[in-house]
DNA sequence: TTGTAAGCGTTATCAT
DNA sequence: ATGATAACGCTTACAA
């Protein structure tokens, strides 16, 4: 650091014009008028003495960070590198740069985060880390900051947001089992405090209903995270309730992974004896034993397209906040099969 | 964005002083009197207002960013998110915020986040992204920027740096494998032009000689990334050559599940036809099948270290570059087994 | 113990 | 078509 950088006196003073000028060719705003003749001496100045602007200096003088902030639960959930090189990809592409902040899971640190953040006065924010009801976001939304949310939504609030369509996904990996002949089959859910554990497990039993097949109460456990752990502990539990079943959704493929390792504990296998569908096909979920069948989202493009949500209410005057809604696929792979 | 955020003059107004005592006060320099009354007053209006310094006109002032670049060949690599959030960790306890780039292990890539880091002005570079021989960190640090390697190093060029011990790593695998009954052992190296890829190329040919197995050239295969793919062309290409061994030595955990692929792929199975070590210890590493038989090395102080290095670098006056290295350790798993 | 003022590098509003 | 100048919000000698 602390490389003297030119500043725009200098090109000037090698120019022989005053530095107000060499902005204004630099910065080419419409409608100004600059003889080519000297617009072309500074820009080649520019250029020799290797002339870059002072974000510090611009930014204090336009109010503007050109960055945004990216919160996700946790880091080292495979879902989120996809994520977040969408949400890069397409800052980068305007100028822009995220500060990320991985939350652990925790709202305290949330909390820590969001407010580290506004201080380094990022122009958005674009969240992974919403619950069905979140005062911090309610809270940022009031402040007049602008937010996108990313994978998961919230309740009663009116809020930009990139997700999936949650019911779809599981009306297709329920079908998928039902036409593999499966009848009794169990639900590992997600967080219900989390609208994605919340949006699929009230799927569940529609598709279920919708079935004929009234849903199990003890076929159904709920998490308290999307870990592998969790999973494991819920498919256990279910196990233990005695209650008989060949088949499990789990509302993600942590919890999937997680069901796996109770399968094997009780000395079963997948698919043969049990089979088992995840969600979000996460970077190696095709590299398991089984592969898993789950429900694909593109995550990267819903990283690219909260991004630039973000970046337009960031340009233009806030209207209604954009709702996006992806749509998820089945990938059918070894997890699954007929019941046995 | 755009609110109206409370400024030095604000409190100073608040409180009837003027703004360089408000400064002064919120500053705690040492060795300046001010009397606690005021001080009091000033601190209480600030809290009350919630004043917030201005990153911006701070950091213009005093020509510092307290962010630093952080650099990753490929954040869908499970290595990397670990190592990230030690460098957060470390950097957030001081007041600093990390910059993320993913540059998709091309070159291209690096120059142009590298320009957009030093176009941040940040104050520091981790970069996990070095060649062995790399120009680009090369000219950062002729410049006087204040990098950091992370995981891999480079030759000829004083630069600070936290590694593994790779050949003992390296030596642990192979050991392990030999007291197996392994006597054919293959390799399926990194990168070349990666330090990590040629310093355990360089440490099994050298662990192999010392107990008197003058490895087989047949038995090596490199590949061009630590990919999966890679990995799976390069044991493929061992098969073909015809070539009988028992077990391989995978320079990194990607490579090792790529290797799975190709024992598959030949009808046989792991570990019980061929024996397979990896190398980092990737979260996810026990949750393949079989789980991998790798060496762990610590992702997460690796990155706090790395952080704390660069924090060094950056306050005091540059010394002697700091060259940390950690101790790997072998973690036995299902992988590995008695030679068939 | 506190106030004054210069200056960090920009952009933008005046003039000229 | 270009120059001068005031801000943006802060730190920091230097005065008082």
């Amino acid at each position: 650091m602390a490389r003297a950088r030119t500043t725009l006196r200098d090109v000037a003073q090698k120019c022989g014009v005053h530095l107000s000028t060499v902005s204004r060719v630099l910065n080419r705003k419409e409608g100004y008028a600059i003889s080519e003749e000297v617009a072309d001496k500074i820009r080649k100045a520019a250029a020799e003495l290797g002339y870059k602007t002072n974000p510090f200096a611009y930014s204090l003088r336009v109010n503007r960070s050109f960055t945004v902030g990216v919160l996700v639960p946790d880091l080292s959930n495979p879902v989120f590198p996809p994520i977040i090189r969408g949400i890069e990809h397409r800052l980068a592409h305007s100028g822009y740069t995220a500060f990320l902040g991985d939350t652990d899971n925790k709202v305290e640190e949330e909390h820590r985060i969001i407010e580290r953040m506004k201080g380094r006065q990022t122009d958005g924010l674009i969240l992974a880390t919403a619950h069905r009801s979140d005062d911090l976001i309610k809270t940022c939304i009031a402040e007049g900051y602008h937010v996108v949310l990313i994978n998961r939504s919230v309740e009663d609030t009116a809020v930009a947001s990139v997700i999936n369509d949650d019911a779809a996904g599981i009306e297709m990996a329920v079908r998928h089992l039902l036409e593999l002949g499966h009848r009794q089959i169990a639900h590992v859910a997600g967080p219900q405090e989390i609208s994605t554990g919340y949006q699929r497990y009230l799927a569940f039993l529609d598709v279920m209903r919708k079935q004929g097949l009234e849903p199990d109460e003890e076929l159904v456990a709920f998490c308290h995270a999307y870990s592998e752990d969790e999973g494991k502990l819920a498919l256990t539990r279910i196990f233990e309730s005695g209650k008989r079943f060949t088949a499990v959704v789990a509302a993600n493929d942590l919890l999937a992974l997680g069901c796996y390792d109770a399968i094997e504990q009780q000395g079963l296998t997948c698919p043969d004896d049990i089979s088992v569908t995840g969600y979000n096909d996460m970077p190696f979920a095709n590299k398991f034993k089984p592969p898993l069948t789950t429900i694909h989202i593109p995550l990267y493009q819903m990283g690219e397209r909260a991004a630039e949500a973000v970046l337009t209410m960031i340009q233009g005057p806030l209207s209604q906040p954009q709702k996006i809604t992806v749509h998820p696929e089945l990938v059918l792979r070894g997890s699954t099969g007929p019941r046995g």
